[in-house]
DNA sequence: CGCGGCGAATTAAACAGTTTAGTCAACGCG
DNA sequence: CGCGTTGACTAAACTGTTTAATTCGCCGCG
């Protein structure tokens, strides 16, 4: 039973009188892998090397090969290196998965954005972001872990498959913590993921979810570029944004844009109707299309305020492609002030935003978290970081 | 023993003296969780709820919480909605990694780069590729697990931190199969990646590398700019890359294509001192920087070819901030006609790929390799697809 | 000489699901 | 009445690791 003639040569592979000391726990029933049959089921399906194979070849414990690796210090140099060894030769891979289960810890960080991620994967803002976190993962070692709401939304919001019950999307998303860009309390996945207790950081989004967020002020921004429009005499206006429901997703901080160009008209005793909005679809590509829906508008706008950059820069194209002058015949407002909007014909009057801080607050935010520094209580109210008038020469 | 009370009226939440059918397979030692302690747990440290939670409470098997959500025809339609009305009540989540464990599927793609993500993600070719691999993650359900090969290069290669080994490295990236992106085989990771068992696919790589390649036609593109440029007249050549080792990474891509140019000075008689390489780090930064470098040259170029269109944009940049003229005083090309290269002043002479379809073709054939409806011997030889030389007004 | 402590290695119990091979009762049919 | 089948559900094994608790021999010390 003790084996003692292997206990004393247990540097050498084990011989098959004594195969079996590290089968399984039940111990009835014979070992399925023990290395005869081991090779006839590795021909059959290319079974994984796993450290009990690794453990029955070198004639330890499994416990043994495991601090192998993760507390080398409770293993003798000599062990130790002949368990690294035999793990070499066998062409061992740790499981990753089997170790998350064992550790609770994933080592990835979950961006969860509430469109396709081919949708925010072509708007530059948004690969911003992806850079500042992609960052801090490279500092923490830790993986992104991308993952669409979309895929939740129920038919009517988004029209063709059908919708993935959230509880189902939610349990293979394996992840430490979730970062959230863009959120609203309507997503049907927004309760599903703050029910899953792990920590959530929202970024850009609502700001009246229960969770630490950061936003910027978006209602500011927006104001100030109307009384800007208004002091240069403009009174007929459009804002061009994303489609509102037919993308099936709302987006906070457009919501807030809007609203907030829109009271500044208002309380400049102008009605309602001076402002139209315009919808497009796409990101990038939405640029020719805004142009094209402002531009034949029954009462054509002398300027137009776009809720982010990219499609401001599209409209400016568009106009550039018509033969218009920007911005007399239009002017053209954005927001975000990306890099290109510098350097764009004309530049571009924008709202600058920090484009750095706030995705790097959160995800600071984040980690901490995950690695229970602080706590949720610790976050007081939403960060708010300003926003600020760039007049260039578009308007 | 039996407790065939419990058995008629199974509906009800089962009481306390029929607590433990459901415990442990041990059976010998008492179940840790049941109800009476498993309240106090919960409270001191906010307990998961498990499948075995929601079982015992149900009162019904493990094995039917499990069917209730992966095999609904298996149990009565009754037992179903008692079953999830329960977990609906305890606030049941499945946990995602257990799940993986049992199933091995992550739902996951890793899509791995050698730099920092950071740097990666400042690159819109890259983003642009991770749009087209994010739609297709999208149609199949899968997430995107974004790493970084970087924290294994050893100290020499990547000056700051400790190298990770590529070892425990690999065994925190749970996904199904690689995508690697301009990977070379020098990078330590490479060979681990590839002993990994699980499918590998490459794009914008090494040509040598066991595992389905596509790559563009870097070499001719290149081959085609020198010859281009050798028709203007130009006799004095710059080629702006990303330093060699500098960043620790080499990318292949930007190997072959100076290669290319290199080769076609050469095949023109011109000697080898024609051709000056001048190296800069970053991405959108290295604009300037590679601007400066390339004019303070002793010999100074009258034309620079540059390894990727972001570099090219920065120097048209970089020039107009300088005052200069392009193409009079210096003729600029780039490399992948990004979008931007058609809107930049002057429009960039740049060569042609096609953004979309090597990415999209990458893609599938992963997931067709993980869903095994190919095998890796199907796919012959790299993929090579064509580019052509477009010229527009900076050359 | 007995005992405490330590180093080195092991045991057994988690972690939280899925899956295969059953059990058991009811039912139809010859 | 016996037999095979079906439907609903369960027992037990299985996924591959980590980790708390334990054992065992050995050394130094009072």
């Amino acid at each position: 039973m003790s084996c003692s003639a292997c206990r004393r040569r247990r540097w050498r592979r084990r011989d098959s009188n004594c195969n079996g000391q590290w089968s399984m726990v039940s111990g009835s029933k014979l070992d399925r892998r023990d290395l005869s049959q081991g090779e006839r089921v590795l021909s059959r399906k290319r079974k994984r090397v796993t450290l009990r194979d690794v453990a029955r070849q070198a004639g330890v414990s499994p416990t043994a090969v495991s601090f192998a690796y993760n507390a080398p210090h409770q293993l003798s140099q000599a062990t130790r290196e002949h368990i690294l060894d035999t793990a070499e030769q066998l062409g061992y891979q740790p499981h990753p998965v089997a170790r998350t289960l064992a550790t609770g810890r994933t080592n990835a960080i979950g961006l969860l954005v509430p469109t396709s991620l081919n949708w925010m994967l072509h708007d530059p803002l948004f690969t911003h972001f992806l850079g500042e976190i992609g960052a801090a993962c490279d500092r923490e070692e830790n993986r992104i872990l991308l993952a669409s709401m979309y895929e939740t939304l129920p038919r009517d919001l988004r029209p063709g498959s059908e919708p993935v019950a959230p509880f189902t999307w939610l349990s293979s998303i394996a992840a430490d913590g979730f970062l959230m860009v863009g959120i609203d309390r309507s997503h049907p996945l927004t309760e599903a993921v703050q029910r899953s207790q792990r920590p959530i950081v929202l970024l850009d989004s609502a700001s009246d979810l229960q969770a630490p967020t950061f936003n910027i002020d978006d209602h500011g921004g927006a104001y100030a570029v109307a009384q800007h429009l208004l002091s240069k005499g403009h009174r007929e206006f459009a804002i061009a944004t994303m489609a509102p429901r037919l993308d099936g997703v709302v987006i906070p901080s457009f919501g807030r844009r809007v609203k907030g160009f829109s009271q500044a008209v208002e309380e400049a005793g102008l009605p309602p109707s001076a402002v139209q909005i315009v919808h497009a679809r796409g990101v990038r590509s939405a640029g020719h299309q805004s142009f094209q829906n402002i531009w034949t508008l029954r009462r054509r706008p002398t300027a137009v305020f776009c809720v982010s950059d990219v499609r401001a820069l599209g409209i400016l194209s568009g106009a550039r492609r018509e033969g218009l002058s920007v911005p007399d015949d239009l002017a053209v407002v954005g927001f975000g002030d990306l890099p290109d909007a510098r350097e764009s014909s004309p530049p571009l009057t924008t709202v600058h935003r920090d484009m750095d801080s706030q995705p790097q607050l959160a995800i600071r935010t984040l980690f901490q978290l995950i690695n229970e520094q602080i706590s949720e209580a610790d976050i007081a109210s939403p960060h708010i970081s300003d926003t600020r008038l760039v007049v260039r020469e578009s308007s």
